[in-house]
Parts: structure tokens; sequence; C-alpha cells
DNA sequence: AGTTAGCACTCAAAGCGAAAGAGTGCTAAA
DNA sequence: TTTAGCACTCTTTCGCTTTGAGTGCTAACT
């Protein structure tokens, strides 16, 4: 973690991280002497950026350019230049007021947050759902539709529902539906996969009788649910931004990249293998992907009583706003958060009903 | 629908789009004469394509350039010429057997079945799940999740399911939530937003009784469930396959279609404008936005007892193939509505439960 | 020792003009 | 009505030079 650059270094190294980020070219010595290091002649500036170019903090796309970061470069900024930036506190207001508006359905918060991070910065923002839980299911309804269509309603331990339809050949009874219910409630619900046996089955389907073959028709319905892995989802929001950044003119590696968006190539890995409680910033061929070793990710996770419930994060060019970003979509992600777990105690205050 | 062309002129507009299709680049007499009308000079070929670009259906880059088809050349092609390519029945089958994998939910054979759209024919294919009408709800249920969350269950006339996470600040007991269940069910169920008065309201908070404060919060979990507008969702795969196409080099073009595509910009209006069961085909500014006036969208719809409940379609440059798009998402969409209309009769056949 | 001025050097980017090549439109003959 | 012939147009490409920015090095300066 210690870098050991003289102060010098650093201010150029910074200097140049944010001339190239706000420029877009490559960054030579006589700029910087001029608007952000009057003290010093190009020349000095030339020797350091030697010195930092051999210690692998700065790259020269050809001789007669100026110095790019690399991504050395930008992760030393990362770590040690860009901290301080903090959002105002009128732009989290914003935030929140923003965010207030949507019901408090954590997918429609986390969509919202991410758009909102989308449009703040000019990046492509991506909203994670982990994985539901569907793997135990802790409760069954069964809703009657019409003679041949039952809706089935399961609920799991986490207090994701799910509903599926059934669309029968035979024809039943409203009183079938509750009969369904109860049987599935009795012998199905609390158990994981494994341990909905086939005694267990038989017990059911005793129980049910002469309408077993709607406990069949249920099954397959239970069992298709339990298995697929729910949530898991990224949603992306303007991937056209992408398109405002020069780096992202060659077709080949713009390819890439929206494949890997879209195929969630390592992303999901990447998110979770983002430890601590800050903002992550992974540069570069720091992502799993190859089709990302062009592009940063800043994430931030969400949590709700200490358990990961989401992400929102932006995804762009190397040569990113850093401190922006990662203030917006720490804020963000902080507003979400809070948000989220304040809800139970916005609901206790006694403001409504007058009991 | 006359179009009135003479026999040669036809021939020579399908060899243009045909050639121009294939190579990507205008195509000139002297190709045509040798590889695709071997009986005519080029100067014979010259004059009837400089007809055809009086006409509309031609058009030249610059003069020294071949001709290219300009959006009525294609449209003509289209409704006469490339009629009759099916797609052969080892395909048909091949498609078939691909969805037949997915379980029977709608939502995931629809993915399914556009992401095949998209791998076939290299282009984004996109899914449409159509609004799922929440504007009235026939039935109710409420679960009990714990004692301060419950489970809404509502069930739209169309048989859509919604749930909702009812967060309470205070504690229920399982018998409110029947109580509420029944409560919704008595005087809110088989309304619209509109016949939800004052005086029904009332009469519900009366049922209540001390509970009034349940019905309040579930009523306002209803009012964003009846009025937000489920589903008219689009799903789009694939859209990294664009950038295979050299007339989405031009970076604002493929910005704008990006954007129209996440934005949906008038596809669904464009979808729902196409009449006629067959597969409809939108060519450039035929479509309702600017920003897709340099791609062509190839659509059908899905029906299911009649009514659309769904569609597939793929997006790509107007240069398309279109004999082999029109045909692949028409048995696909065809495949999929044989799927989902099937399932009853394979029900209803004895098969599985012996009663 | 650290800093600075000066200067030769390198290399991408931009501009220019000639040459090549493809395809056309038109005219006149078959 | 079709075809051959031919002059004409316009893009594309290539090579060439010019321009300019920025460097690295050396030698002088503090």
């Amino acid at each position: 973690m210690e870098y050991d650059l003289s102060k010098r270094k650093m201010q150029i190294l910074r200097a140049v991280v944010e001339a190239y980020v706000k420029g877009g070219e490559p960054v030579g010595s006589k700029y910087i002497a001029q608007n952000m290091m009057p003290n010093c002649s190009p020349a000095t500036i030339r020797n350091e950026m030697a010195d930092l170019e051999a210690l692998g903090y700065l790259e020269q796309p050809h001789t007669s350019a100026g110095r790019v970061p690399s991504e050395l470069g930008y992760r030393f900024y990362v770590d040690c230049l860009a901290g301080e930036y903090k959002k105002t506190k009128a732009e989290t207001e914003m935030m929140s007021e923003r965010l207030r508006g949507k019901q408090h359905e954590l997918d429609k918060i986390l969509a919202e947050a991410s758009r909102l991070a989308g449009s703040m910065t000019n990046y492509t923002a991506i909203a994670v759902k982990p994985r539901s839980d569907m793997s135990k299911i802790i409760r069954f309804e069964v809703m009657y539709f019409d003679s041949r269509t039952l809706v089935l309603v399961m609920l799991s331990g986490s207090g994701n529902a799910k509903t599926r339809n059934l669309r029968l050949g035979f024809d039943v009874l409203p009183t079938d539906a509750a009969h369904l219910a109860s049987t599935l409630n009795t012998y199905i619900a609390g158990r994981t996969l494994d341990e909905i046996t086939l005694p267990v089955m038989m017990q059911a389907e005793t129980e049910m009788g002469s309408e077993a073959r709607l406990l069949a028709a249920a099954m397959k319905e239970i069992y298709s649910g339990m298995e697929e892995q729910g949530g898991g989802e990224i949603k992306v929001d303007g991937v056209d931004r992408l398109l405002s950044y020069p780096e992202f003119s060659d077709v080949g590696k713009l390819r890439g990249l929206l494949g890997a968006i879209e195929n969630k190539d390592g992303i999901l890995d990447t998110i979770s293998n983002i430890d601590g409680d800050e903002v992550g910033v992974v540069i570069g061929r720091e992502n799993m992907s190859d089709n990302m070793s062009d592009s940063t990710l800043v994430v931030k996770k969400i949590k709700k009583d200490g358990k990961v419930v989401g992400a929102i994060g932006v995804i762009g060019p190397c040569r990113m706003d850093y401190a922006n970003v990662m203030a917006t979509v720490d804020a963000l992600a902080e507003s979400v958060g809070k948000m989220i777990n304040s809800e139970l105690k916005m609901l206790e205050s006694p403001k409504k009903g007058n009991d």
C-alpha cells in the first residue's frame, strides 16, 4: 500500500491524470508546467515524468506524444489521491428526493438509483439484484382463476414471492384450490428440494385423493421455480452513452464490452469479490473478463440488515472522472441503503392510523 | 399494391437487392449482367436501372457508383419478391426442440425464442411482452410472512398475478391477513380505479374496524400496482451484433439506435400498428422513431386464444437478408405459438395422473 | 545536486496532387 | 429494342511533403 513517491511526483501524477481525464489527449510537460505547477519548468517536469514512466505509472503512446496514465497510474490515483471528494449536501438531497418518489420495491429503487448514476456521470449504469433464494418455500397460496386455471403463489424464506399460472387440462373447482394449497403447505412448505422425498410425495398424493393430477401439475411448476436461479440479474441503463467516449470508437473493443455487459461476463463475480463496504473500483485488466480490459467498473454494494441485497455501479472507459464517479456512486448507494433500512423506523413512528 | 413493373425490371430489382445485401457494396450493371442475367448486356441493364432509379426503387450514392436499393426498393422486394422462402423442416424441428427445453413460462419461451432469432440471423433480437393489464384486479390474496410483513397478491382479469410486500410498522396476526383479504375481495376486487370511490373506501374501512391502518397500507400498494404499466417490456439480445454491420460504424446513428432500443422509442407502438397475422417488416423511415430510420424491424406477434400475448423480432440495418430473416422470425413465432396453444391439448390427453 | 535553457530528433496528423478504377450516360449502329 | 463504344465523373488510394507537438539529452546555471 505504500507507494513511496516523492511529494512532487505524486503531484505530477495527479496533474497528468486529471488533465488527461479532462482533455482526453496525452498531456505534455509544458501544459503541466504552465497550468498546474507554475513553479517548475517544463524540463523538470519532463525528468519527473520520465521517472514516473520508468516506475510504470505513466505511458507514452509514441515518442513525440505526451504522457498518459497507465492502469497502475489510475490505481494509485484512486487509492491515494481521489479520496477526498464528496458530494455536496444539496446533491445528496436531490438524490434522496428522486429516490423517494419510487414505491418501496427494492427493484424499483435500485433501477432508479442506477438510472440516476448513469445520467449524473454520463456513463453506462448497472443495477444488480442478487440471486433471490427460492430454495426453500415457506408458504403456498393457490388462487382460483377460472375452471381450468389456477394461480400458484410461492413465498420464500427471504420474503420473495413468485407466481406461476397453472393451466390445466381438466376442470377444477374453487374448493380444489384451497385443498391444493393446504396440501402443499402441509407437505411441501418448509422443505428444500432434497427433502421432498418420494414418501413425502406419496403422502401428499394420498391427501389429494382424486385430485392427485392437480398436485402433479403444481409440483412441476414448483420444481422449476425452486431450481431456477431467480435474480442475479443486471439491469443496464444507457449503453448508448459509451459511444460518447473516443476510446470506444474502436468497434472491436466496443463490441467486446457490449457483449460482456450483456452476458454479465464475470461482472457478478467481480462484484462479489469486492470486499469492504466502500465503493469498489475495478480498473482495466483488473476485471475478470478480457472484454472489459479497457473499461473501469465502479460499484458499491447495498446492504440491508448487514446482508447484501444489491449493488449499483457504472461502467466506463479507464479514462474516467474517478473522483466524481466514486462520490456519485457512493452517495447513491448510501442513499438507497438509508432508505431501505429506515423504512421500518419511518413506519414505526405513529404517523398514520390513530389507534 | 400493384406496383406495375415489367418482368425484367422486377428481375433486375431483385438482383440488385440480393447482390447488395450479400456484398454490401453498390452493385453495377456489369456485375448483374455477368452473374445474374447472362442474357442481357450491361447497357441494357443500365437503361433499366436508370428507369428504376427514376421510379424511386434504386438510388445512387454518387455518379460513378453502382446502384443501391432505396427503402421503396426494399419494400417492393419484401412485398413481392421475398415471399416464397421457407425454413426447412429440419430447421423448424430444431427450433421447436430448443424451445421445448424451457419451462412453459411464456416469458422464458419468448426470451429463448428471441435469443434464437438473434443467433440464427446474426442481428439484434427483441422479445416483447405486452402490457399486462392490472387496471382491474379480480381477486386478492394476503399471505402472512411475519408479524410485521404481509405479502399481497393481486390477480388481474387477464390472469397476471403481481405480488407486493407490505412492511408494516405494527404487529399483525395471521387472522388479520385473512381479514384483509376478504375485505379487499369484497370491496375492491372487480373495480377499476375510478370505481373505488370514497363511499366504497369508507365501507371497507368500517369493515376492517380497528385494523383500518392495515387497509391503508394495502391500498397504497394497490394503487401503485394498478397505475403502473406492468409489462410492455422489451428484452433485447445481442446488441453487440449490430456492430458487425458497416452501416452502424457511424457513431451517431448507432448511438441513436441504441438509445431508441433502450427507450423502446416507438417500438411498442410500431409493433401494435402492425396488422394481420403475418410477419411484419418495418423498413427505415417507416419506423416511428427517427433514430430507427436507418434500421429495419422484423417482427411477428404471438397469439394465444386469438389474443396477442407477445412478439419476437429482430432489428438490423435496412440492408438485411429479408428472405431469411422473415422466414426465421416467422418460423420461430409459429413455433412459440404452437407450443403455448398446444399446452392445453397436451394436458388434456390422459397422459399423467390416472383418475 | 537539483534545475533550467537550448537544440536536435522523432513521429503522428494533416494536406496535396496524381493516378487508378469503377460505373455511368449518351450516341450511334445493329 | 438492344448493344457496343467512348468520354466523363467521382471516389478511393497512394505517396509525398509539411507541420507541429513533445521528447531526451547535454551543457550551463544556482
